[in-house]
RNA sequence: GCGCCUGUAGCUCAGCUGGAUAGAGCAACGGACUUCUAAUCCGUAGGUCGCGGGUUCGAAUCCCUCCAGGCGUACCA
C-alpha cells in the first residue's frame, strides 16, 4: 500500500514538473509513512514540506498543486487533505484493504519474502568463537542476531552464506593445549604448576581424561613443548563438536567453518602482504612488519608480522577477508561483539587498502548480556571456568524462549537476560503471547473443523463483512509484514520483526476476546475464518524467520 | 587523556535514517471466564525524552558543551 500511494505522488510530482510549477532538479524521494493518529487518515507524506524549502514556496501551497495532480486511477482512495504545517494524508478506501489479503492467500508461507536483494553475494560472518571451551551465554545473543540476521536476508532474495570463522592458530591455542597437557600430567600423578593464563574449567579435566583413556598412561617423558600441538588439535578438534551441537540444538547453523589454518596452508598471508605491499601500505619498523592503517582514518598504525615472525591475528583476518571477496561475495557482514568495536577501524582500513569499498562491509555489534537469576547477576569468566553455558541455557529455558528474548532489543543495547523469567511460562515471557496467538488461531480452524466449516478462499469471502475497526486493524497489520522484513533487511535489525510480532498478536488477542469467529451467521463467519488464517499465516512466517516455532496448540 | 556505544514512565525497552498530542510490556490499582484455549482481554494511573545551548516551518531523533554508566585504547584474540 505504502509503495501504492509513493507512486501516485511521484507521479503527481512529475506531472507538476511538466506544467511548470517547479524545476524538475531537486524532486525529494518520496516518503510515505503511517499516519499515527486515526485522525490524519491512514497514511501520510511530508513531500509538500521538503519541496518547500527547495523550490522557495509554501507548503501548503505545494499540497495543493500535488493533490491536484493526484490521478487514483485505481480507486483506492477515499480521500486526500492537506493538514498542519503541509502534510498530504492519505485516506484509504476500506474496502481496499480487504483486498490486500489475496496476497497472503496467493503467497501462504512465502508471504513477506521478496527478491529485493536480486540474488547479491552476502556473506554473513558469525559467532566465531576461539575453540576454547564451550560456547557460552555471551555468545549466544550474537548466535541468534546473525542466524535470523542470514533468515531475513535470506527471505529478501539475497544469496547469503553463513559462515563461522575457526580460530584455531596462535596463542591462545597453544594455551588450551598446555592447559590440557597440565592437567593430564596431574592425571599421571604429577604435581604440576598451571599458570594464569591457562584455561580452568571443568571441560579442560575431562578432555585430559578423554585423551588418558584413549591413549594409555604413557605420556612420554618429554615435558616439553612439543607435546602442546598433539594437546591443541585433539582438544580444538572435540570443542569444536561440542560447539556445533551447542549451536544445532539452539537452531544455529553454518554454511561452511572455516578454519584460520587453511589460510596458512594456502600461504595467503604471504600473497596479502605482497598485495599491501604494492599499494605502498607496509613498512619495516625494528624486525616488525606494520600496515600503515592511518592511511584510511585509523589512530595509529598497526602491527601485521611481529618480530618473532608470527603474522598477528589482524593479518590472518584481512586476508580471511580478501578471501571472501575472492570467493565472489561483494557484501560482508561481520557479526562481533561490542568490546570489539574499536577494530573496526583496522578492518576497514585493511578491505579498503584491497581496493574494496568501505560500505562493502557492515559490522554488526552486539552488546554484552547480563545474565540474572531471579534479578541477580551471575558472574563470568571464561578462563576461570566460571561460566553458564549457552547449552546449559537452552535445556533450562527453551530454545524458542532463549531465541526470542535475545531478539526483543536492539544489538547494540545491552540486555539483561534473567534465567527465571525466560523459564516462567507466564505473561512476563512475550514468547508465549505471540506463540499463544498462533496456537488460538490453530484452535478455532479445529473447532471449524469439528462443525464441517469450510475454510473459504479468497474469491468466496464476502470481504465487505470485514468492517470492525478490529478487522480494518488486523488487516492493515498483516499487509504490513512485507514492509516490516523489507525495512529489517534494510537495517540488518531483526528486533523489529518481535515488535512487530507483539502488536500483532496484541491485536489478535484484543480482536478474539470481543468477538466471535464462529458464529451462527455463515458468510460472517467464513470472512472471518478468512481472516484469521491470515494472520495465522503472517504470525507463522515471521516466527519461522525468527527461529522460534508456531505450535498448533499450548 | 582519546575514541565508540548508551541515557525515554517505578523496571525493561521501542520510537520506522527530522514530522502532527512521545508508545509498548512488566510492576501497581480496578474489572471480565456456563462461550472458538484466561499463557488472554478491558479500564485507571504513570514523562522536564540525562542537563544546557544551537540548526529550522518542526528535534527524543541532527550539531556542540557538560553530567552519568558501559566498552575499547596490544607485536591478545
Amino acid at each position: 500500500m505504502r509503495s501504492r500511494l509513493a507512486v501516485l505522488i511521484e507521479k503527481a510530482l512529475r506531472a507538476c514538473c511538466d506544467a511548470g510549477f517547479w524545476e524538475p532538479g531537486a524532486l525529494p524521494f518520496v516518503e510515505v509513512e503511517l499516519a499515527k493518529d486515526p485522525a490524519h487518515g491512514d497514511y501520510a507524506s511530508n513531500v509538500a514540506m521538503v519541496l518547500a524549502s527547495r523550490v522557495g514556496r509554501k507548503p501548503r501551497e505545494i499540497a495543493e498543486r500535488l493533490v491536484g495532480q493526484i490521478h487514483d486511477t485505481d480507486k483506492i482512495l477515499q480521500k486526500v487533505e492537506i493538514a498542519g504545517p503541509g502534510f498530504l494524508n492519505f485516506f484509504v478506501r476500506e474496502d481496499v484493504w480487504a483486498t490486500l489479503l489475496k496476497d497472503i492467500e496467493r503467497q501462504a508461507d512465502r508471504y513477506g519474502m521478496s527478491d529485493s536483494g536480486k540474488g547479491r553475494k552476502v556473506l554473513l560472518e558469525f559467532v566465531s568463537a576461539n575453540p576454547t571451551g564451550p560456547l557460552h551465554i555471551g555468545h549466544a545473543r550474537g548466535a541468534v542476531v546473525g542466524d535470523v540476521i542470514a533468515n531475513i536476508l535470506a527471505a529478501s532474495g539475497y544469496d547469503i552464506s553463513r559462515e563461522y570463522y575457526i580460530n584455531d592458530a596462535g596463542n591462545q591455542m597453544a594455551n588450551l593445549g598446555r592447559s590440557v597437557l597440565l592437567r593430564y600430567r596431574q592425571l599421571l600423578g604429577e604435581t604440576v604448576h598451571f599458570p594464569e593464563n591457562c584455561y580452568r574449567g571443568d571441560y579442560i579435566k575431562t578432555l585430559a581424561a578423554e585423551l588418558l583413556d584413549r591413549e594409555g598412561p604413557p605420556c612420554p617423558n618429554d615435558n616439553g613443548e612439543s607435546l602442546i600441538p598433539y594437546f591443541t588439535d585433539y582438544a580444538a578438534g572435540a570443542i569444536l563438536e561440542g560447539i556445533k551441537e551447542d549451536l544445532g540444538a539452539f537452531g544455529v547453523t553454518f554454511d561452511r567453518y572455516f578454519s584460520e589454518r587453511d589460510l596458512y596452508e594456502d600461504r595467503r598471508l604471504d600473497s596479502l602482504l605482497e598485495d599491501l605491499e604494492k599499494g605502498g601500505f607496509i613498512y619495516r619498523e625494528e624486525e616488525t612488519l606494520w600496515f600503515r592503517t592511518t592511511a584510511f582514518g585509523d589512530e595509529k598504525d598497526r602491527v601485521v608480522v611481529r618480530k618473532t615472525g608470527e603474522p598477528t591475528y589482524f593479518a590472518a583476518d584481512i586476508a580471511y577477508h580478501q578471501n571472501k571477496y575472492e570467493r565472489g561475495f561483494d557484501f560482508l557482514i561481520d557479526v562481533w561483539g561490542a568490546d570489539h568495536h574499536g577494530y573496526i577501524p583496522r578492518i576497514l582500513a585493511g578491505i579498503q587498502a584491497l581496493d574494496h569499498d568501505k560500505d562493502s562491509l557492515r559490522v554488526i555489534l552486539v552488546q554484552l548480556v547480563n545474565l540474572l537469576r531471579d534479578g541477580k547477576p551471575i558472574a563470568m569468566s571464561t578462563r576461570s571456568g566460571e561460566f553458564v553455558t549457552l547449552r546449559e541455557v537452552v535445556d533450562e529455558v527453551g530454545r524458542d524462549a532463549a531465541r526470542y528474548n535475545f531478539l526483543m532489543r536492539r544489538s547494540d543495547s545491552h540486555l539483561d537476560f534473567d534465567l527465571e523469567l525466560a523459564k516462567r511460562q507466564s505473561n512476563e515471557n512475550p514468547v508465549y503471547y505471540v506463540q499463544y496467538a498462533h496456537a488460538r488461531i490453530a484452535s478455532v480452524l479445529r473447532t471449524a473443523g469439528q462443525r464441517n466449516l469450510v475454510i473459504p478462499s479468497y474469491s468466496e469471502v464476502d470481504r465487505t463483512l470485514l468492517k470492525l475497526p478490529e478487522e480494518i486493524g488486523l488487516i492493515k497489520t498483516i499487509t504490513r509484514f512485507p514492509e516490516i522484513v523489507e525495512g529489517a533487511a534494510r537495517t540488518l535489525e531483526p528486533h523489529r520483526l518481535t515488535f512487530y510480532l507483539n502488536d500483532l498478536a496484541g491485536l489478535f488477542h484484543s480482536y478474539y476476546n470481543k468477538n466471535r469467529i464462529i458464529s451462527e451467521e455463515g458468510p460472517l463467519t467464513a470472512a472471518r475464518l478468512f481472516l484469521v488464517v491470515a494472520v495465522k499465516i503472517v504470525i507463522g512466517n515471521a516466527l519461522k524467520l525468527l527461529g522460534v516455532s508456531s505450535p498448533e496448540s499450548m
